[in-house]
DNA sequence: TAGTCAAAAGTCAAAGATGGTCAGAGGGTG
DNA sequence: CACCCTCTGACCATCTTTGACTTTTGACTA
């Protein structure tokens, strides 16, 4: 693994995993210090790698007895996940390339979409694909992947 | 072997087929270092000689843990169907919704998109989905078709 | 009860680590 | 000689790592 984040990342996931539960609770300090770094690492890891709209939920608390919870997010209707993911769509102006690459394999986990039809979208809504300003992807983004989502809900 | 890229461009693959896996990553500071170049010339031989065309899939990351990741792919045996619609996209200037659902049927009786891939690009493609004013539409529509077609070019 | 303190976790911006782009110089070949 | 590859380096974009500073919380104390 090229750098401590993605192994952080993995370790998380796994431990996730392993716990039968649905949520973990972790201690910043206890694993930054297991894997030799600052604890605003595991910050970086949680906001770049446990993000909403992966599926993840993350609650915290400060001071003695501190905490982060990690929580894997599971609802059970599909329209609840194209109603969050909506939700989603409109909080971020910015619809960058990682974004819709994290709302696409979200949409994939929940078996919405299959693997190509993922590779498909992704590429089309690329930077490369689209060109244009920034501005004008993010607009562009938004529209074709609301329309995606109406067109998921009526499968 | 008289040029550096030629050399390199005989590495990489050679590498890549003594891996028996179909993709190798590499960083691109260490082949630079190895063949004493400056680092942009392996961007060179990379967008010389690991093209779609030519059977390669490039994908890299920057920042720390950075890489290059090579591919090697199989081509999809009707490239000269793809050729005929690029032909079409580049003799249309104005992409209406009829020529997109033209060419996307034509792609789907070719075997090439699934019936449901053609529903759910159609849609994304839509005067309605995309909004904007006909001539953004266009253009929108001849971008992610190119893309599409550069997809579908290999499996 | 209010104040104090230490123990968490959070924020943010700078520094570090890579890879990408582009335009111009350099060189070989018809 | 002209033209097309190659090669180079300055500058850019993106992702990661680090650390100083901030905020929150609960326990202890006056």
């Amino acid at each position: 693994m090229r750098n401590i984040s993605d192994v952080i990342e993995q370790y998380l996931k796994q431990v996730l995993k392993e716990s039968q539960a649905e949520a973990i609770e972790i201690k910043r300090q206890d694993i930054a210090k297991r894997f030799e770094c600052v604890p605003s690492q595991i910050n970086y890891v949680i906001n770049t790698r446990f993000t909403v709209e992966k599926g993840y939920l993350v609650e915290s608390k400060r001071g003695g007895g501190g905490y982060i919870r990690i929580r894997r997010v599971i609802l059970h209707e599909k329209q609840d996940v194209l109603a969050s993911l909506i939700d989603i769509l409109h909080d971020h102006p910015r619809l960058s390339e990682q974004l819709v690459e994290n709302m696409l394999v979200r949409l994939f986990e929940e078996g919405m979409l299959s693997e190509r039809e993922v590779r498909l979208l992704y590429h089309l809504l690329s930077d490369e694909a689209l060109g244009l300003t920034a501005e004008d992807r993010y607009l562009i983004r938004r529209q074709q992947l609301l329309a995606l989502m109406k067109l998921l809900s009526y499968h």
